[in-house]
DNA sequence: TCCACCATGTAACTGGTTACATGATTAC
DNA sequence: GTAATCATGTAACCAGTTACATGGTGGA
């Protein structure tokens, strides 16, 4: 069984926190700063299916509280697995090669699903691997700056300045999550039908 | 005639630059820090086959030099018409909210095109635009950073870590403006057929 | 001769976009 | 009753991905 798309990982991370309708789905995409997922009906219920068809949710219609029929997604066991396989892969240096949009969602949900301490390892890998990174784009920039035009050169030196404050993000965060008592983690907690919203 | 894809674009701009074959784009794609492009033969072919259905580019083929046949593209009056249209479009706040990469396609490409007056203007544009956005998303974490989740808050963070250094970087890319003497600016140069590699 | 690289293309699949359709419930 | 919002869906379209196919050319 291969990747999903990352809306699929994203649904499958909110679920996790949280079983949801279809329409709770769209709302978090559309209200919180994950402003980067679509949040439209025509790619949110079609992923749902996929999801459903590949036996990583389960959808079941709840009447309760006189509203009308919604139907509820909630995590099955091969959904929660396939989301922790997500977030604990290695990290490598293709997922910062075009913005690390996929690793901060990962870290965006990763201690809730693998806990705190997990999440630590993942940001210190996150700092090496970015330090590698800038590294490189630096030698190259060394090398071509000379020989680029000026509008190319400074474009580079935007990404290399997004990754630098990337890097420094990442010593923020850690400090942050020093800061916090690694509490047990809730990856425990299961959520089962009957604890709607 | 509505909106290309950002790729549309790139491959305009591309073939503005120098009259290109598609390998030579793919090439450009792969090779260059524009990483973010598709580079595959599958994306190029097709989108340069659509480019001249709407007599954007037009490709001839080439026997130059005892190499195998290109197919070399050229700006057409149209496509020249259609680039600037696109470099010279105002910048509204969504063009930020996803990540600033037309912003800064438009940046590399702004100065050959439009001359380096307006690439100043479209910088200052930039910044205060980027200014702007920074401030809604400060507020934003300001009221819920309370009630927001540890790694959310963190995640929204680093976002705007991001936006602050291209904010920095705009300073820093307008200074390296004003320094460079505004010499004519290229668009007078016209890619003639004759001018081949 | 054979390999590496130049160069172009095609086909099947995938998933996201826009736009539309529908109907239930709540608040005024 | 009617407007806003809750809630789910569908269809047509579009473009990008992977994988494959093809053949020319130059150098070892």
């Amino acid at each position: 069984m291969s990747d999903l798309p990352l809306l699929g990982y994203a649904l499958l991370a909110l679920i996790d926190q949280k079983p949801s309708s279809g329409y709770d789905l769209r709302k978090a995409f559309a209200e919180t700063a994950m402003g980067n997922y679509s949040s439209s009906p025509g790619a949110i219920y079609p992923a749902l299916e996929r999801l459903e068809a590949q036996r990583l949710v389960r959808g079941v219609v709840s009447k309760s509280a006189g509203l009308r029929r919604r139907r509820l997604y909630y995590l099955t066991l091969r959904g929660k697995a396939e989301l922790k396989k997500w977030l604990a892969r290695p990290l490598e240096e293709i997922d910062l090669m075009r913005g690390a949009g996929e690793a901060m969602l990962r870290f965006a949900f990763m201690d809730r699903a693998l806990g705190a301490t997990y999440t630590r390892v993942f940001l210190r890998n996150f700092r090496d691997a970015l330090k590698a990174y800038i590294a490189g784009l630096d030698s190259y920039l060394a090398q071509n700056a000379t020989r680029m035009p000026l509008p190319g050169r400074l474009a580079l030196e935007c990404g290399i300045r997004g990754y630098r404050s990337m890097y420094d993000w990442t010593a923020y965060a850690l400090r942050a999550y020093r800061q916090q008592p690694t509490k047990p983690h809730s990856a425990v907690r299961k959520s089962k039908p009957g604890d709607s919203r």
